[in-house]
RNA sequence: GGGUGCUUAGCUCAGUUGGCAGAGCGUCGCCUUUACACGGCGAAAGUCGGGGGUUCGACUCCCUCAGCACCCA
């Protein structure tokens, strides 16, 4: 090791900009990140972004994490895998390709389907990466030759088989329902998809539907209604069967205003008799709690159903869905027999041609206006209400009678709730675990098909007669339909939801349905790292369908994470132009650069002056890069326990400064090892002083800590502690106590030795402590002292993560000596400062103890307290001797008196002030802890260790207290203050 | 309406079987000490949202009130 060749020196700071690029590509070509070796598996599937997306911040946040753990198995010598990918995203690229299409004056319809598909595969192959490539510049250590894409043939066929197999056994199924309609984008959305806004203001009104026959001298019912404009599809009106107000009126017939219809009114418990005026319309096709209503009700009071809205949600003629293929005519508009409805429809007069080609909007004003000039509008009132949006395209939705393909999750979610299956998985924090089973216990069906292009198109096809043949592909068809012409048969237009095929993706990445390798090794995975905000699009729909397919919940535990926030606890969203670009904090970004960034592409142009003053306010300087470890070591800070983190740049700059120190402390390890090549002396050799069994022991606890955190996610934990160390320990102390042993006049050549290999041994484990948090800094450390290893990976990303145990034995009384020496330490130099003694003065102590082994650690370490409190020379005072006159009194230890010679002279009214303060606080410490031992429950109660440790107390704050009272009576000479009672 | 969280130093947050309130940032002093000014050495700063209870002892457990946030209907 003598003859290791000379260490290349370091820059003077760390440049994240010069090195990371580098060491991206050194991992790159050495090819780590794949599951290797013969170690247990550990898998970790990320969650796929979409392909149409970019690095935001929950994903930088996420995959820190993520690549975290995974880095620290792969050092354990786990077979790691992490397996990486993005999803079709079908709404959303759908959206961005139109919207390229229209650019260049194209249209999706005219364009037809074949032509779309080709241009959306060519935006794929062109941008698709973009993801990819921004995760890798964070350091995502996942195995990237494995990257897959759910509309991969491999992928598109778990999704076929997913689906016949389901079909097979009556959990998909298609049938008319009311769903969450989108008419902007014109597809069917889940429960899921919809966002509600609160707190809308509207109007509420009032409507009178004159009675068929007046009595009681009642002429009306009084309907209260969000939305006159849907009484065109109204089929009865309804009150609470208890309500005492209309209970005679149960079972009457009204003229439906503006029409030629009649409708009965219905008793049913669903109705809010608080709400309005108590009564309320039916509306089937356009309303969910309306059409449960018809489902009860539609058999015994032959109650219609019909739209009356079109696609993009416009009034229509309900009789053109009679015209609906594959017999779903029979399903869109339902009515019995002699029904006056059917009279109506063949007329063409169900609903009055002058509303037909309304948009919602407009059919309201003009049946408001129409209502109002027939007498019937009784009156309109400001009312708060909920509405619901696409969280995509934003558009006011229409529940709307349609019908799709479901998937029926009761019998799903039930082995997930009962059984061998109900323990897991284990979500950490433990809290989620009750939304997780409270929304499978109330589940509803998935409707999951779309009314898009891009997407597993549906393995459905129909026959002339409406029949439905359900195969994986053609073959598929033939074996299962022998003698079926697939000619004759029409596949289906819709594709599937894309949360379909990711509730496939931890198995269907690894080759299912075949049996692979892969699959036995890596299902179940280990953890699933997400957003609680998924839990129910993803988290529990992977575990019906790994439960289903495979009979094992597809991970061990579900590690939920925050969601990112901005530095006001706003989220982040283009729209209120907060967002930070990950990439960006890494790089860094110039004002101007950032502000169009964020005020390009609005949404809502007209805020663009508001944006852009505010971040010119925020950020009047741009950004500056701060590296991609600092970011890391940022989130991982952050990641406590918790609902959402607010992002502060101000960490970010405070943990690039920390990854600064340790790289200029790994300058000074280098420094020394560059001077001498002599470090071949054994760890817990003859040489090693009480600063070396100190420093192993210290980061002995950190490494065992460590593992714990990792064990309980906890990197905010692990990441204070990782701080703790390396600054608070190794820097501020250990350093510092090398410096003074190196520079010994007295030392050898072996105890130099000694202090050189404790410098590298433990600073190169603290490296490999660090690398998952923040793998660049260290890898570029680490291959400076690699050298100097002995038989050392290639990289320190495949080097064993440290345990506590190879920093050999140390031993527990020199490692308190040197805890004891930096209390010491610490209390002469709050002394200095609070005695004004100049920072530079090097000055001359004198001490005073009855505790032997006080009296020998100060011998023994008497250079490192010279050095460390900067003192001249250490004296002990003869028992009964007086400490000289001038002497200025220093803190009190615990057993230790110390003077100050040669300082200045005091102040005796500051010092005075600032004695009697102390005096104050001590007493009052003393009065509480003696308060508690005089209690008599707590000396029979509380346990002996808890009274022991009080009674020391005690004792501690009695003897300060009589201290600084001698100092007092010494300093002022007067008045000696009465003793404590 | 149902549910779940949160309220701790100026700011952002830790505080895991109840046993002297902690960190980072910020603030204020002093220091160009040859690893580091993205630094060193110190300091100030909290009736742990209010009230009640359990307990020898409550930031921690229970009840209640207030404020804030989110989810589901």
């Amino acid at each position: 090791m003598s003859d290791a060749p000379p260490l290349p020196s370091l820059d003077k700071t760390f440049d994240p900009g010069k090195v990371e690029g580098r060491i991206a590509r050194f991992w790159e070509e050495q090819d780590l990140f794949r599951p290797t070796g013969g170690g247990p598996p550990y898998c970790i599937m990320l969650p796929p972004p979409n392909v149409t997306g970019t690095l935001h911040m929950g994903h930088a946040f996420q995959d820190t994490l993520m690549d975290a753990l995974v880095r620290y198995h792969r050092m354990l010598g786990r077979r790691v895998l992490w397996q990486p990918g993005v999803d079709h995203a079908g709404i959303a690229t759908q959206i961005v390709v139109e919207r390229e299409l229209a650019r260049e004056g194209l249209e999706r319809m005219r364009l037809g389907r074949e032509a779309f598909l080709e241009r959306v595969w060519r935006w794929k192959e062109q941008s698709g990466a973009t993801i990819v490539n921004q995760m890798k510049r964070l350091g995502a250590s996942a195995d990237w030759s494995r990257s897959r894409f759910t509309m991969d043939e491999g992928l598109s066929r778990a999704v076929r088989e997913a689906f016949v197999r389901l079909y097979d056994e009556g959990l998909v199924y298609r049938g008319p329902r009311l769903v969450n309609w989108d008419p902007v984008l014109l597809t069917a959305l889940s429960d899921l998809e919809v966002q509600t806004e609160e707190n809308v203001p509207g109007e509420l009104y009032v409507l009178r539907y004159p009675l068929v026959e007046a009595r009681d001298g009642r002429t009306h019912l009084s309907v209260a209604t969000t939305r006159p404009e849907t009484l065109l599809g109204d089929v009865a009106l309804a009150v609470h069967p208890d309500d005492a107000r209309y209970r005679s009126w149960i079972g009457a017939q009204v003229r439906l205003p503006l029409t030629e219809r009649t409708i009965p009114v219905l008793a049913d418990p669903m109705v809010d008799p608080a709400f309005g005026t108590g009564i309320v319309k039916i509306t089937p096709a356009h309303d969910p709690h309306d059409f449960e209503v018809w489902k009860r009700h539609a058999a015994e009071a032959k109650l219609p159903i019909f739209r009356i809205f079109d696609d993009h949600a416009r009034v229509q003629d309900p009789t053109r869905d009679l015209e609906a293929p594959r017999g779903d005519a029979a399903l869109l508009f339902q009515a019995p027999e002699d029904h006056e409805v059917r009279r109506l429809a063949a007329a063409g007069r169900l609903v009055p041609r002058t509303y037909v080609g309304l948009s919602r909007e407009e059919a309201r004003q003009r049946i408001l206006a129409d209502l109002t000039s027939a007498g019937l509008l009784e009156r309109r009132e400001p009312h708060r209400m909920s509405l619901p949006r696409g969280d995509r395209s934003g558009a006011l939705l229409e529940p709307y009678l349609t019908v799709q393909w479901f998937v029926r999750t009761a019998p799903l979610a039930r082995p997930l709730l009962e059984g061998e299956h109900a323990a897991g998985p284990n979500f950490v924090p433990e809290a989620w675990r009750k939304t997780y089973d409270q929304w499978l216990e109330r589940i509803e069906d998935w409707c999951i098909s779309r009314q898009l292009w891009w997407g597993h198109r549906l393995p459905v096809w129909y026959g002339k007669d409406g029949r439905i043949y359900v195969a994986r592909d053609e073959g598929d068809l033939l074996r299962r339909y022998p003698g079926v012409d697939p000619a004759a048969l029409e596949q289906d237009e819709d594709v599937l939801d894309t949360w379909f095929s990711s509730s496939l993706w931890p198995f269907s990445t690894l080759g299912w349905p075949d049996k692979t390798d892969d699959l036995k090794t890596f299902y179940p995975g280990d953890v699933l790292v997400t957003g609680f905000d998924i839990i129910f699009f993803w988290v529990a729909r992977m575990a019906m369908m790994g439960v289903h397919f495979l009979g094992r919940v597809p991970f061990r535990d579900v590690y939920i994470h925050a969601l990112v926030r901005d530095s006001e606890g706003q989220k982040m969203s283009k729209s209120k132009g907060n967002v930070l670009d990950p990439l960006d904090l890494v790089d860094g970004i110039e004002l101007e650069p950032l502000v169009a960034k964020r005020t390009s592409g609005l949404l809502q142009p007209e805020r663009r002056e508001e944006i852009a003053a505010r971040t010119r306010g925020e950020f009047p300087n741009g950004i500056p890069g701060y590296g991609t470890d600092a970011v890391r070591f940022t989130f991982a800070a952050l990641a406590a326990p918790g609902r959402d983190v607010r992002f502060d740049l101000g960490r970010v700059g405070g943990y690039r400064s920390f990854c600064t120190k340790l790289w200029n402390a790994g300058r000074f390890v280098l420094l020394q090892l560059e001077t001498a090549g002599d470090e071949s002396a054994p760890l817990a050799g003859a040489d090693d002083g009480a600063g070396e069994h100190w420093i192993r022991a210290r980061l002995a606890a950190t490494i065992d800590e460590a593992h714990r955190h990792f064990a309980a996610y906890r990197f905010d934990l692990l990441a204070q502690r990782c701080h703790e160390f390396v600054w608070g320990e190794f820097c501020d102390w250990y350093v510092e106590l090398a410096k003074i042993g190196l520079r010994d006049p007295d030392a050898g050549p072996g105890r130099r030795a000694a202090i050189r290999r404790n410098l590298l041994v433990t600073y190169e484990a603290t490296l490999r402590l660090l690398h998952p948090l923040i793998p660049f800094v260290t890898e570029e450390l680490w291959q400076t002292l690699r050298p100097r290893l002995d038989n050392p990976p290639p990289s320190i990303a495949v080097a064993p993560y440290p345990r506590s145990e190879e920093l050999g034995p140390w031993d527990a009384t020199q490692a308190e000596d040197t805890r004891w020496t930096i209390g010491i330490v610490e209390s002469l130099r709050r002394s200095r400062i609070a005695l004004g003694i100049p920072a530079g003065q090097r000055v001359p102590l004198a001490y005073r103890t009855t505790e032997e082994e006080a009296a020998s650690r100060l011998v023994r370490h008497a250079l490192v307290v010279r050095g460390l409190a900067h003192l001249d020379s250490l004296r002990r005072l003869e028992p009964g001797e007086a400490a000289p006159t001038g002497a200025r009194p220093a803190e009190t230890t615990s057993d230790v008196e110390c003077y100050f010679l040669a300082a200045p002279a005091a102040n005796a009214d500051e010092e005075l002030a600032r004695l009697k303060n102390d005096v104050e606080r001590t007493r009052n410490r003393l009065e509480t802890c003696r308060s508690r031992l005089a209690n008599a429950a707590f000396r029979t109660r509380a346990p002996r260790e808890v009274i022991a440790r009080e009674e020391e107390r005690c004792a501690e704050e009695a003897r300060a207290l009589a201290r600084l009272e001698e100092r007092i009576a010494a300093l002022a000479g007067r008045e000696t203050p009465s003793p404590p009672s």
